[in-house]
DNA sequence: TATCATAACATTGTTAACAATTAGTTTGAC
DNA sequence: GTCAAACTAATTGTTAACAATGTTATGATA
């Protein structure tokens, strides 16, 4: 049974969870999600759990049918990705801009710390980590800059992922990163949206 | 008390009455969302309710905070909005195209209804109507080229129309929609984007 | 009067029980 | 042996009660 550390967010513990455990391969498409399944292995109860699985069909990765709960939602075909790539572009690309122009000293710090831990993720070469390490750095930015649109961005990113995933090129994760951060904390809006095109494909 | 058909989409009743109440104006922004309230007005119990609200902080409509529920989420700004505008042409545009390769007579008699449906409310004049109907035009053939990225679709769509509705000019907008759905019918893709970007704006 | 602690209240968080629906399985007629 | 109907099990849908948290009102004290 897993442990959260704060009870505060224990939703979003159990969305998080199963985040992971869909972009790790633990949950497979079109399988179908059990309440009480995951209520036990929490040691919550189902209501708990639904509400958890509820906000996660808006998100796109689940999907809910009438009486017969929610399963994972089909891939995306690759055309229907290269939309998404677009539209998160778009939508990041802003973001990136107004954060270089607003960002503090903390900011830079912040995401140089998310750089490191992206890092280590690579370099243990863990993919469920290194997805999430990916993802918390570009939230970081993203979060600042617009937090309105966070939880569209999300959605997006997620989605993304889950169709099929680039970080497995771990050496070149890094590199990427790198750069596009580097790029941020000169404050240099040109280059960190090359490089930002250059990461998101 | 309100009344459903359908006891199926439950939910997603509570979801498309409190969108419309949040479009309609009914609900201003940074409102409190009180459970109880909706589930004695909808003759049904909190819980219910909950499952739609959780599913509506997906959508970006509306925010949770911990122990203190919901509330509508407050308004874009000016940039945010443009942002989401080209988020929603990048998106719909992909939908227009495929779907007028693969739409049938039936989908063009289906289209040529909502637009009918669509010209009636303009001309009542009655916002909430405008809107839904709207919004239930452009859904048709989002739904029918890719309903895996429907939920998405919506969810740009809404916080659009939240923003600043340019549905009150109800002349252009009835011509703007007939100019389209005319091209679609005609099979014709440039002139469908150019017409569909004339009129997400 | 201003401030702070405390108590009443309101609201959300969680749970367990029950109802309704769906899925699977057995039974029996042909 | 095959099909359909009835039965059983599994799962979701809904509800109400209770716990935890947040909010407001009250009043004592300085």
């Amino acid at each position: 049974m897993d442990k959260f550390p704060s009870k505060v967010a224990f939703r979003d513990s159990i969305c998080n969870v199963i985040r992971r455990d869909l972009i790790s391969g633990k949950i497979g498409f079109d399988e179908p999600i059990r309440e009480q399944k995951l209520a036990s292995r929490f040691g919550t109860s189902r209501g708990t759990v639904r509400d958890a699985l509820m906000q996660l069909t808006q998100e796109g990765i689940l999907v809910y049918k009438p009486n017969k709960g929610v399963k994972v939602n089909s891939a995306l075909t690759d055309e229907e990705r290269s939309v998404v790539v677009a539209m998160r572009l778009e939508l990041e690309t802003y973001c990136i801009k107004k954060f270089i122009n607003q960002a503090s000293e903390t900011d830079f710090v912040n995401i140089r710390l998310l750089l490191e831990r992206l890092k280590t993720a690579c370099n243990e070469a863990s993919l469920p980590e290194v997805a999430e390490s990916d993802l918390a750095l570009h939230r970081y930015w993203v979060a600042q800059a617009s937090p309105h649109l966070e939880s569209t961005w999300l959605g997006l990113s997620i989605r993304m992922i889950m169709k099929y995933t680039r970080l497995e090129n771990f050496k070149e994760s890094i590199g990427e990163h790198h750069r596009i951060v580097e790029a941020i904390t000169n404050r240099n809006i040109t280059k960190s949206i090359y490089y930002l095109g250059e990461n998101i494909i």
